[in-house]
DNA sequence: GCCCAGGGGTAGT
DNA sequence: ACTACCCATGGG
């Protein structure tokens, strides 16, 4: 059993662990008793929020995992009210009946911010998410991780699995991943862990949108949605906007724009401007959530 | 049993 | 470019 290190983060901006966690955008971090369980950047961590999550207790094995690395993840540094600006800017050139809506769904107080992810972890677990709930995927990709008993990590009684490798996964086959009842998405992972330049795949943080996707999407099971998805979760591309069923709707109920992902894309973009991915987690967390 | 899910591929217009 | 249909599987 490793040493524990506890380190702990005041928290000056709005965050809302429950609604950053469990938004949509990360499938592995886990509530028990009120604390957070996850790994990040290869680390198991525990978070432990007091006081509304204005202090987190960090609970981590290693001694370098520290305030700053934490703070990096969770996006703290974005100002979410220069962001709420920006899409209000956008709105106001044509869409001034959406205004007064937009004012209480992008809302700084509901307190999620975009979580900085691996590339990798999010190509692998979007592709797996397609046509599923978050409930289910969520058991997919646990079972996924729980096959590689050398990524098993304890830290204070429980187990943490690092999310697979590439060179990991090539040694699984097709028939295995039906064994885990990933459908017809067994093909799709397969093919992807044979083809993906890893190296390629990281140095598009740095490119353009379009380049991004042009490159993900050349992959069967990576459509507009799922691209969209790697690009904002785990490239830090907040013009990314990914469509789904439920941002579809919404497109549909408050602008009457229908069509496909990159269609709505395309419309979201024009509608919210730059940092329309960013609103566009509001958007999702407030069209699944209200009565 | 039924409809739906953070969709994508494909064949036919 | 748009549509219709299929795909595996489990949640609610």
């Amino acid at each position: 059993m490793s040493r524990i290190y506890r380190d702990e983060i005041t928290i000056h901006v709005p965050l809302d662990l429950n609604n950053t966690l469990n938004c949509g955008q990360t499938f592995r971090w886990n509530k028990i008793n009120g604390e957070w369980h996850g790994v990040v950047n290869r680390q198991p961590v525990v978070l432990i929020p007091k006081d509304e999550n204005r202090t987190i207790t960090i609970k981590s094995i290693s001694p370098e995992f520290r305030q700053q690395e934490l703070a990096e993840y969770l996006g703290l540094n974005d100002s979410l009210g220069a962001i709420k600006a920006s899409g209000m800017n956008a709105l106001k050139r044509g869409y001034e009946h959406f205004v007064k809506e937009y004012d209480k769904i992008v809302d700084p107080d509901t307190g999620i911010r975009l979580l900085r992810q691996d590339p990798w972890e999010m190509v692998v677990e979007y592709l797996l998410s397609t046509q599923m709930n978050i409930t289910t995927i969520k058991k997919r990709i646990e079972s996924l991780c729980s096959l590689f008993k050398d990524n098993k990590v304890s830290m204070d009684y429980n187990d943490y699995y690092l999310f697979p490798t590439r060179e990991q996964l090539a040694g699984i086959k097709e028939e295995d991943y039906r064994k885990l009842r990933f459908g017809y998405r067994s093909k799709w992972l397969r093919q992807l862990v044979e083809e993906m330049d890893i190296n390629q795949l990281y140095q598009l943080k740095n490119q353009k949108l379009e380049k991004k996707l042009r490159f993900l999407t050349a992959f069967p099971g990576i459509g507009f949605k799922v691209a969209n998805c790697v690009a904002l979760f785990g490239l830090e591309d907040f013009r990314a906007f990914p469509v789904d069923v439920w941002i579809s709707r919404f497109m549909e109920e408050f602008f009457s724009k229908s069509g496909n992902s990159e269609k709505l894309m395309v419309e979201g973009q024009r509608i919210f401007g730059d940092y329309c991915g960013y609103i566009q987690e509001y958007i999702f967390y407030y069209i699944r959530n209200r009565v």
